[in-house]
RNA sequence: CGGGGCGUAGCUCAGCCUGGCAGAGUGCCUGCUUUGGGAGCAGGAGGCCGGAGGUUCGAAUCCUCUCGCCCCGACCA
């Protein structure tokens, strides 16, 4: 009766987090340090999400290729910024087989480097412009402290790079592809995000600018669930993406790269998961109704099992993706939980009492809500239902976001209270200085100046000077 | 890389202080009984006690070294 048990969000959220994947059978620690096994149930949910991205990256005008994995410490440490940023987490390959290399491989971290530099060689005219391609891969960064989706040290991404003719054009893309991340987030993970730009000292290194979607998760925590980066012309530079323009000048094109990753499933179970689990929301989850079957004995099951079968017919007519598990060394109530775990949005109990009142009893795993409804019905019902608890959960998330946001001037008054989590607007002068007494101080960050704000001019929170453009969003970080 | 902790059955751990047959719970296998929220009984399989050296008649236990992992800090999608 000891059976492994989860974490109570309230008394320990990491340990929760970590108990949640392993029930659910979402993932675990591989055998090398900081790398993930994902496993079939995580991995079905991550598949769903990258066909939803892929779908809108081509809907936008974007085709996939694929760039290698290693790349040549000389074109990493063409562009100073970005070997800065990213050279002490990279993974260097010195030999092959059992030679050593001439020179050092890198293991990407980001594909720029390889990307910009085939950009170069590709791109001779305006004509050869836009070039947008999107990549889906692994990248590797030596992260010192891995937790499962949320750091890891090999992850699972896509990465989109463009190059464009003119800056306006570039920034568009960007601004383009940071609102498909906030579409996508909201309408299929549902999880509510706040639009912004990052603060310089948050910025990709390399960047002209960064532009993220940072969501709430429940311990009030803020998580950068993408970012989409104006690089100005200082990779074309670096990389050598020139192209002689209409007027017959050389010009280097102005790039951008923009990307998200398996983070988003660690942002998926942060912002539904609840103390029984994860809780997957309909539009990602591999199965969206399991039906448990109940009954005793072979005359039971003979009766109950046809049953079964035609509920599972007219679910997937009407377009649910619906399982029925059938294993016979399991009770009903061990099944209920592993299901409850995995976070499956709706399951059907059926037996004997059901099927003579003609009945199947459907319970919401978001709500824990149990209804009975007649058995015909049940497709017409669940399908629309489905899309009930989708749209409930990112108004849930939406409406806990909101109830944790806060827009304060008092200084004293954030330290106060930062660390019960949440999202702090509050005016700021733009001085690095201010933003590094803050990290020092709260351990929060700006998260970013975000989009949908109104300039507020007024003095600085944190040293009083004028601070003349929108709030920024103080917060902890994952 | 600093500070702390832990390596014993698939998993969670006890045993170590005070050396003397390798343990528990859970999981797993077989059979029977069960089946509307983590079933019961009976039988069974499963171990180089992280690794190497040392002390000892004898080491999971004591000593030295080593490797690995986890947690807390500095870094990060």
């Amino acid at each position: 009766m000891a059976r492994r048990k989860i974490a109570k969000r309230a008394d320990d959220y990491a340990q929760w987090y970590q108990d949640v994947i392993a029930e659910g059978q979402m993932a675990e620690h591989s055998m090398v340090r900081g790398c993930m096994i994902i496993k079939p149930w995580g991995f079905g949910i991550w598949e769903r999400i990258q066909r939803e991205m892929d779908d809108r990256i081509k809907a936008t005008g974007h085709e996939n290729a694929y760039f290698p994995l290693f790349v040549p410490k000389s074109l990493f440490d063409k562009e100073a910024e970005h070997v800065e940023g990213f050279a002490p987490e990279c993974a260097v390959v010195t030999h092959g087989g059992d030679k050593e290399l001439e020179e050092p491989l890198f293991v990407r971290p980001t594909s720029e480097a390889i990307i910009c530099t085939t950009y170069g060689k590709w791109v001779e005219s305006w004509r050869d412009l836009p070039i947008m391609i999107n990549q889906w891969a692994n990248v590797v960064r030596w992260e010192m402290r891995p937790r499962l989706f949320l750091r890891t040290m090999e992850f699972l991404w896509q990465e989109g790079h463009t190059a464009h003719e003119t800056h306006d054009e570039a920034k568009a893309e960007v601004q383009t592809m940071l609102d498909v991340y906030a579409e996508c987030a909201e309408n299929v993970l549902a999880v509510p995000v706040v639009k912004g730009v990052k603060s310089e000292s948050e910025r990709f290194p390399g960047a002209e600018n960064t532009y993220t979607i940072e969501a709430m998760m429940q311990d009030g925590r803020a998580l950068q669930a993408g970012t989409s980066h104006d690089l100005g012309q200082v990779f074309s530079k670096a990389y050598g993406i020139e192209f002689q323009g209409r007027d017959g000048t050389m010009q280097h094109a102005w790039s951008t790269s923009w990307g998200v990753s398996t983070r988003l499933v660690g942002a998926l179970i942060m912002t539904h998961g609840d103390d029984a689990g994860i809780v997957v929301p309909p539009k990602l989850a591999p199965i969206q109704l399991v039906i448990i079957p109940i009954y005793k004995g072979d005359e039971q099951a003979a009766e109950i099992k046809p049953d079964v079968e035609a509920m599972m017919t007219s679910l997937r007519a009407a377009g649910v993706r619906v399982k029925a598990d059938l294993r016979e060394y399991l009770r009903p109530g061990p099944k209920f939980f592993e299901w409850e775990k995995k976070g499956v949005p709706l399951r059907v109990e059926y037996g004997m009492r059901d099927k003579e009142a003609g009945n199947v009893v459907l319970k919401r795993r978001d709500t824990g809500e149990k209804q009975i409804i007649p058995m015909a019905e049940l497709a017409s019902v669940a399908a629309p239902l489905l899309v009930t608890i989708q749209n409930d959960m990112l108004e849930r998330a939406r409406a806990r976001r909101d109830a944790n946001t806060h827009v304060l001037d008092d200084y004293a008054d954030f330290k106060s209270r930062v660390g019960d989590g949440g999202f702090f607007h509050m005016r700021w002068c733009g001085a690095s200085a201010c933003e590094t007494k803050v990290k020092e101080d709260t351990k929060a960050t700006i998260r970013c100046l975000p989009h949908a704000s109104e300039p507020d001019p007024g003095p600085c929170a944190i040293c009083g000077e004028a601070a003349e453009g929108v709030r920024a969003i103080f917060a902890r970080a994952y």
